[in-house]
RNA sequence: GCCGCGUUGGUCAAUCGGUUAAGACGCAUCCCUUUCACGGAUGAAUGACGGGUUCGAUUCCCGUACGCGGUACCA
């Protein structure tokens, strides 16, 4: 991040800012300094800890019990702050306050204070919490609306009484809980380790985790365009309600509205990602998709030298690709012919008369006058024709010994694209690998 | 346990009190195509449960069940 009308925006950088605010809600009552080791947080959990209350908070029913300077008289509590004794500063939360609030999303939402515990705002290290800092951080940036996962929702509270603690009420950024995206299968809300599960990516790009070094593969790499995964990303929790699902950005812009956007979680569903995804590839011009397609057939060792030649090869072929790497299967024997051409599928039914046709049609092709996928398949009807054999039983073998496989666009199609000699010798080749 | 938020086919979902309960993904069958796809047609499959309110509830209210989120010096 550089630059920018607040900056600076990294966390570390601004570490002078949040301790300054957590000191004035100190002094104003709203906080406290706390000096309770780990080790005391522990015992404490374990000594309160019951079947009716297995998680028992640092808050309003306990605090008075432990180490800090609500509990310990001033004089002591000062002292062990000269001395070096390490703390933290927590929000002193109402014993019994209604919080209530507006959210975009669930509309009017209220919490009781006596439910929440008085959490950490300042650490040890003098670093902020989430809490303390998207409230700072949100008010000195001038934030003007909150969105973010439901799994906030619950530490709502803490935020609205900070910012009215810090008396900038007027100034609260409006808040909308967003729906959480689910596992596929199973309980709990996507995480990375679904996408290793399951096979499929969850985050946006590829990613390297700092710390452990682990490599997670990005949509973007998998195939996605980045048109399809936020097209794909809009749908999962909110529709226009017309029932169009294939948006671009500049319609999601002019039709999205918060009210149509869902309260409950939805499922990821990869298949319906892809469908996505494949939709975009088909609407997109081969000049879209050309740099991105260059790229990965470079990857691939094909290499591509006439873009122009490229663009035709697209359009041919994209209907058929879900994921753009599905291009590199779907368009090689475009580039280079087929290594060994497998001539099994046709070898069943061979006979020297289908021999002698693509014999024949050697020449018949080199003396056709232009070469277009209506005039090969001319030529090759009459050829065929001449013969005595029927058509259909020729296509295949001729796919077979042009493409590699039985897949890809109309054969004559794919005769016309590729160069009259590179054709001609595709048959040769074909020809030799059945004898 | 407690607090909060949810609940329409396998999945995403429309409906804002009256419908044969849309549509999409996926699945199945068929057509098109003597390849693979695209495309077209058809089909199977849905309102968690129990009470209210109402002439009438998928829709409004209350319970129950279930799911999710939170309950950290993580975000």
């Amino acid at each position: 991040f550089k630059g920018g009308p607040h900056a600076p925006y990294r966390q570390s950088e601004r570490k002078e800012n949040y301790r300054q605010y957590a000191e004035k809600l100190v002094a104003d009552g709203h906080a406290y300094f706390a000096f309770d080791t780990p080790e005391e947080l522990e015992e404490m959990r374990t000594r309160y800890k019951t079947a009716e209350n297995p998680s028992p908070q640092y808050d309003h029913r306990l605090r008075m019990q432990m180490r800090n300077s609500l509990s310990l008289p001033e004089s002591e509590w000062r002292a062990l702050i000269e001395n070096g004794t390490p703390y933290v500063i927590r929000i002193r939360m109402p014993e019994n306050e209604t919080i209530r609030f507006t959210d975009m999303i669930r509309g009017e939402v209220s919490f009781s204070t006596s439910m929440s515990d008085d959490k950490v705002l300042l650490k040890k290290d003098g670093m902020p919490t989430y809490h303390l800092a998207v409230v700072v951080d949100d008010y000195l940036m001038k934030i003007t609306h909150a969105f973010r996962g439901e799994e906030w929702l619950p530490s709502a509270p803490v935020h609205l009484l900070l910012w009215r603690y810090l008396g900038w009420e007027n100034d609260m950024p409006q808040w909308a809980h967003l729906p959480l995206i689910l596992k596929p299968d199973g309980n709990g809300k996507l995480s990375k380790r679904d996408g290793e599960r399951l096979g499929f990516p969850v985050f946006a790009m590829n990613w390297t985790d700092p710390r452990t070094n682990e490599f997670t593969q990005g949509f973007r790499e998998r195939g996605f365009l980045p048109e399809a995964f936020v097209n794909m990303l809009a749908m999962l929790g909110w529709n226009d309600g017309t029932g169009k699902e294939v948006f671009t950005m500049e319609e999601l812009i002019a039709a999205f509205d918060m009210s149509r956007v869902h309260k409950g979680g939805a499922k990821f569903d990869f298949e319906k990602a892809k469908w996505f995804n494949h939709e975009w590839i088909k609407q997109s011009t081969a000049t879209r998709l050309l740099p991105d397609l260059k790229k990965i057939w470079e990857a691939a060792g094909i290499s591509v030298n006439d873009d122009r030649y490229a663009e035709r090869v697209i359009d041919m072929v994209k209907e058929r690709c879900t994921l753009l790497t599905d291009f590199v299967d779907q368009s090689r024997f475009f580039f280079e012919a087929p290594a060994a051409p497998d001539m099994e599928p046709a070898r069943g039914k061979w006979s020297e008369a289908k021999t002698a046709f693509f014999n024949e049609l050697q020449p018949a092709l080199r003396e056709l006058g232009e070469w277009t996928s209506a005039s090969i398949e001319t030529c090759f009807k009459e050829l065929a024709a001449a013969r005595g054999i029927k058509v259909g039983e020729l296509q295949l073998p001729f796919r077979l010994m042009l493409v590699g496989g039985k897949f890809g666009p109309a054969v004559f199609d794919i005769a016309a694209t590729i160069d009259r000699e590179d054709c001609i010798n595709r048959i040769i080749k074909g020809l030799k690998s059945l004898a």
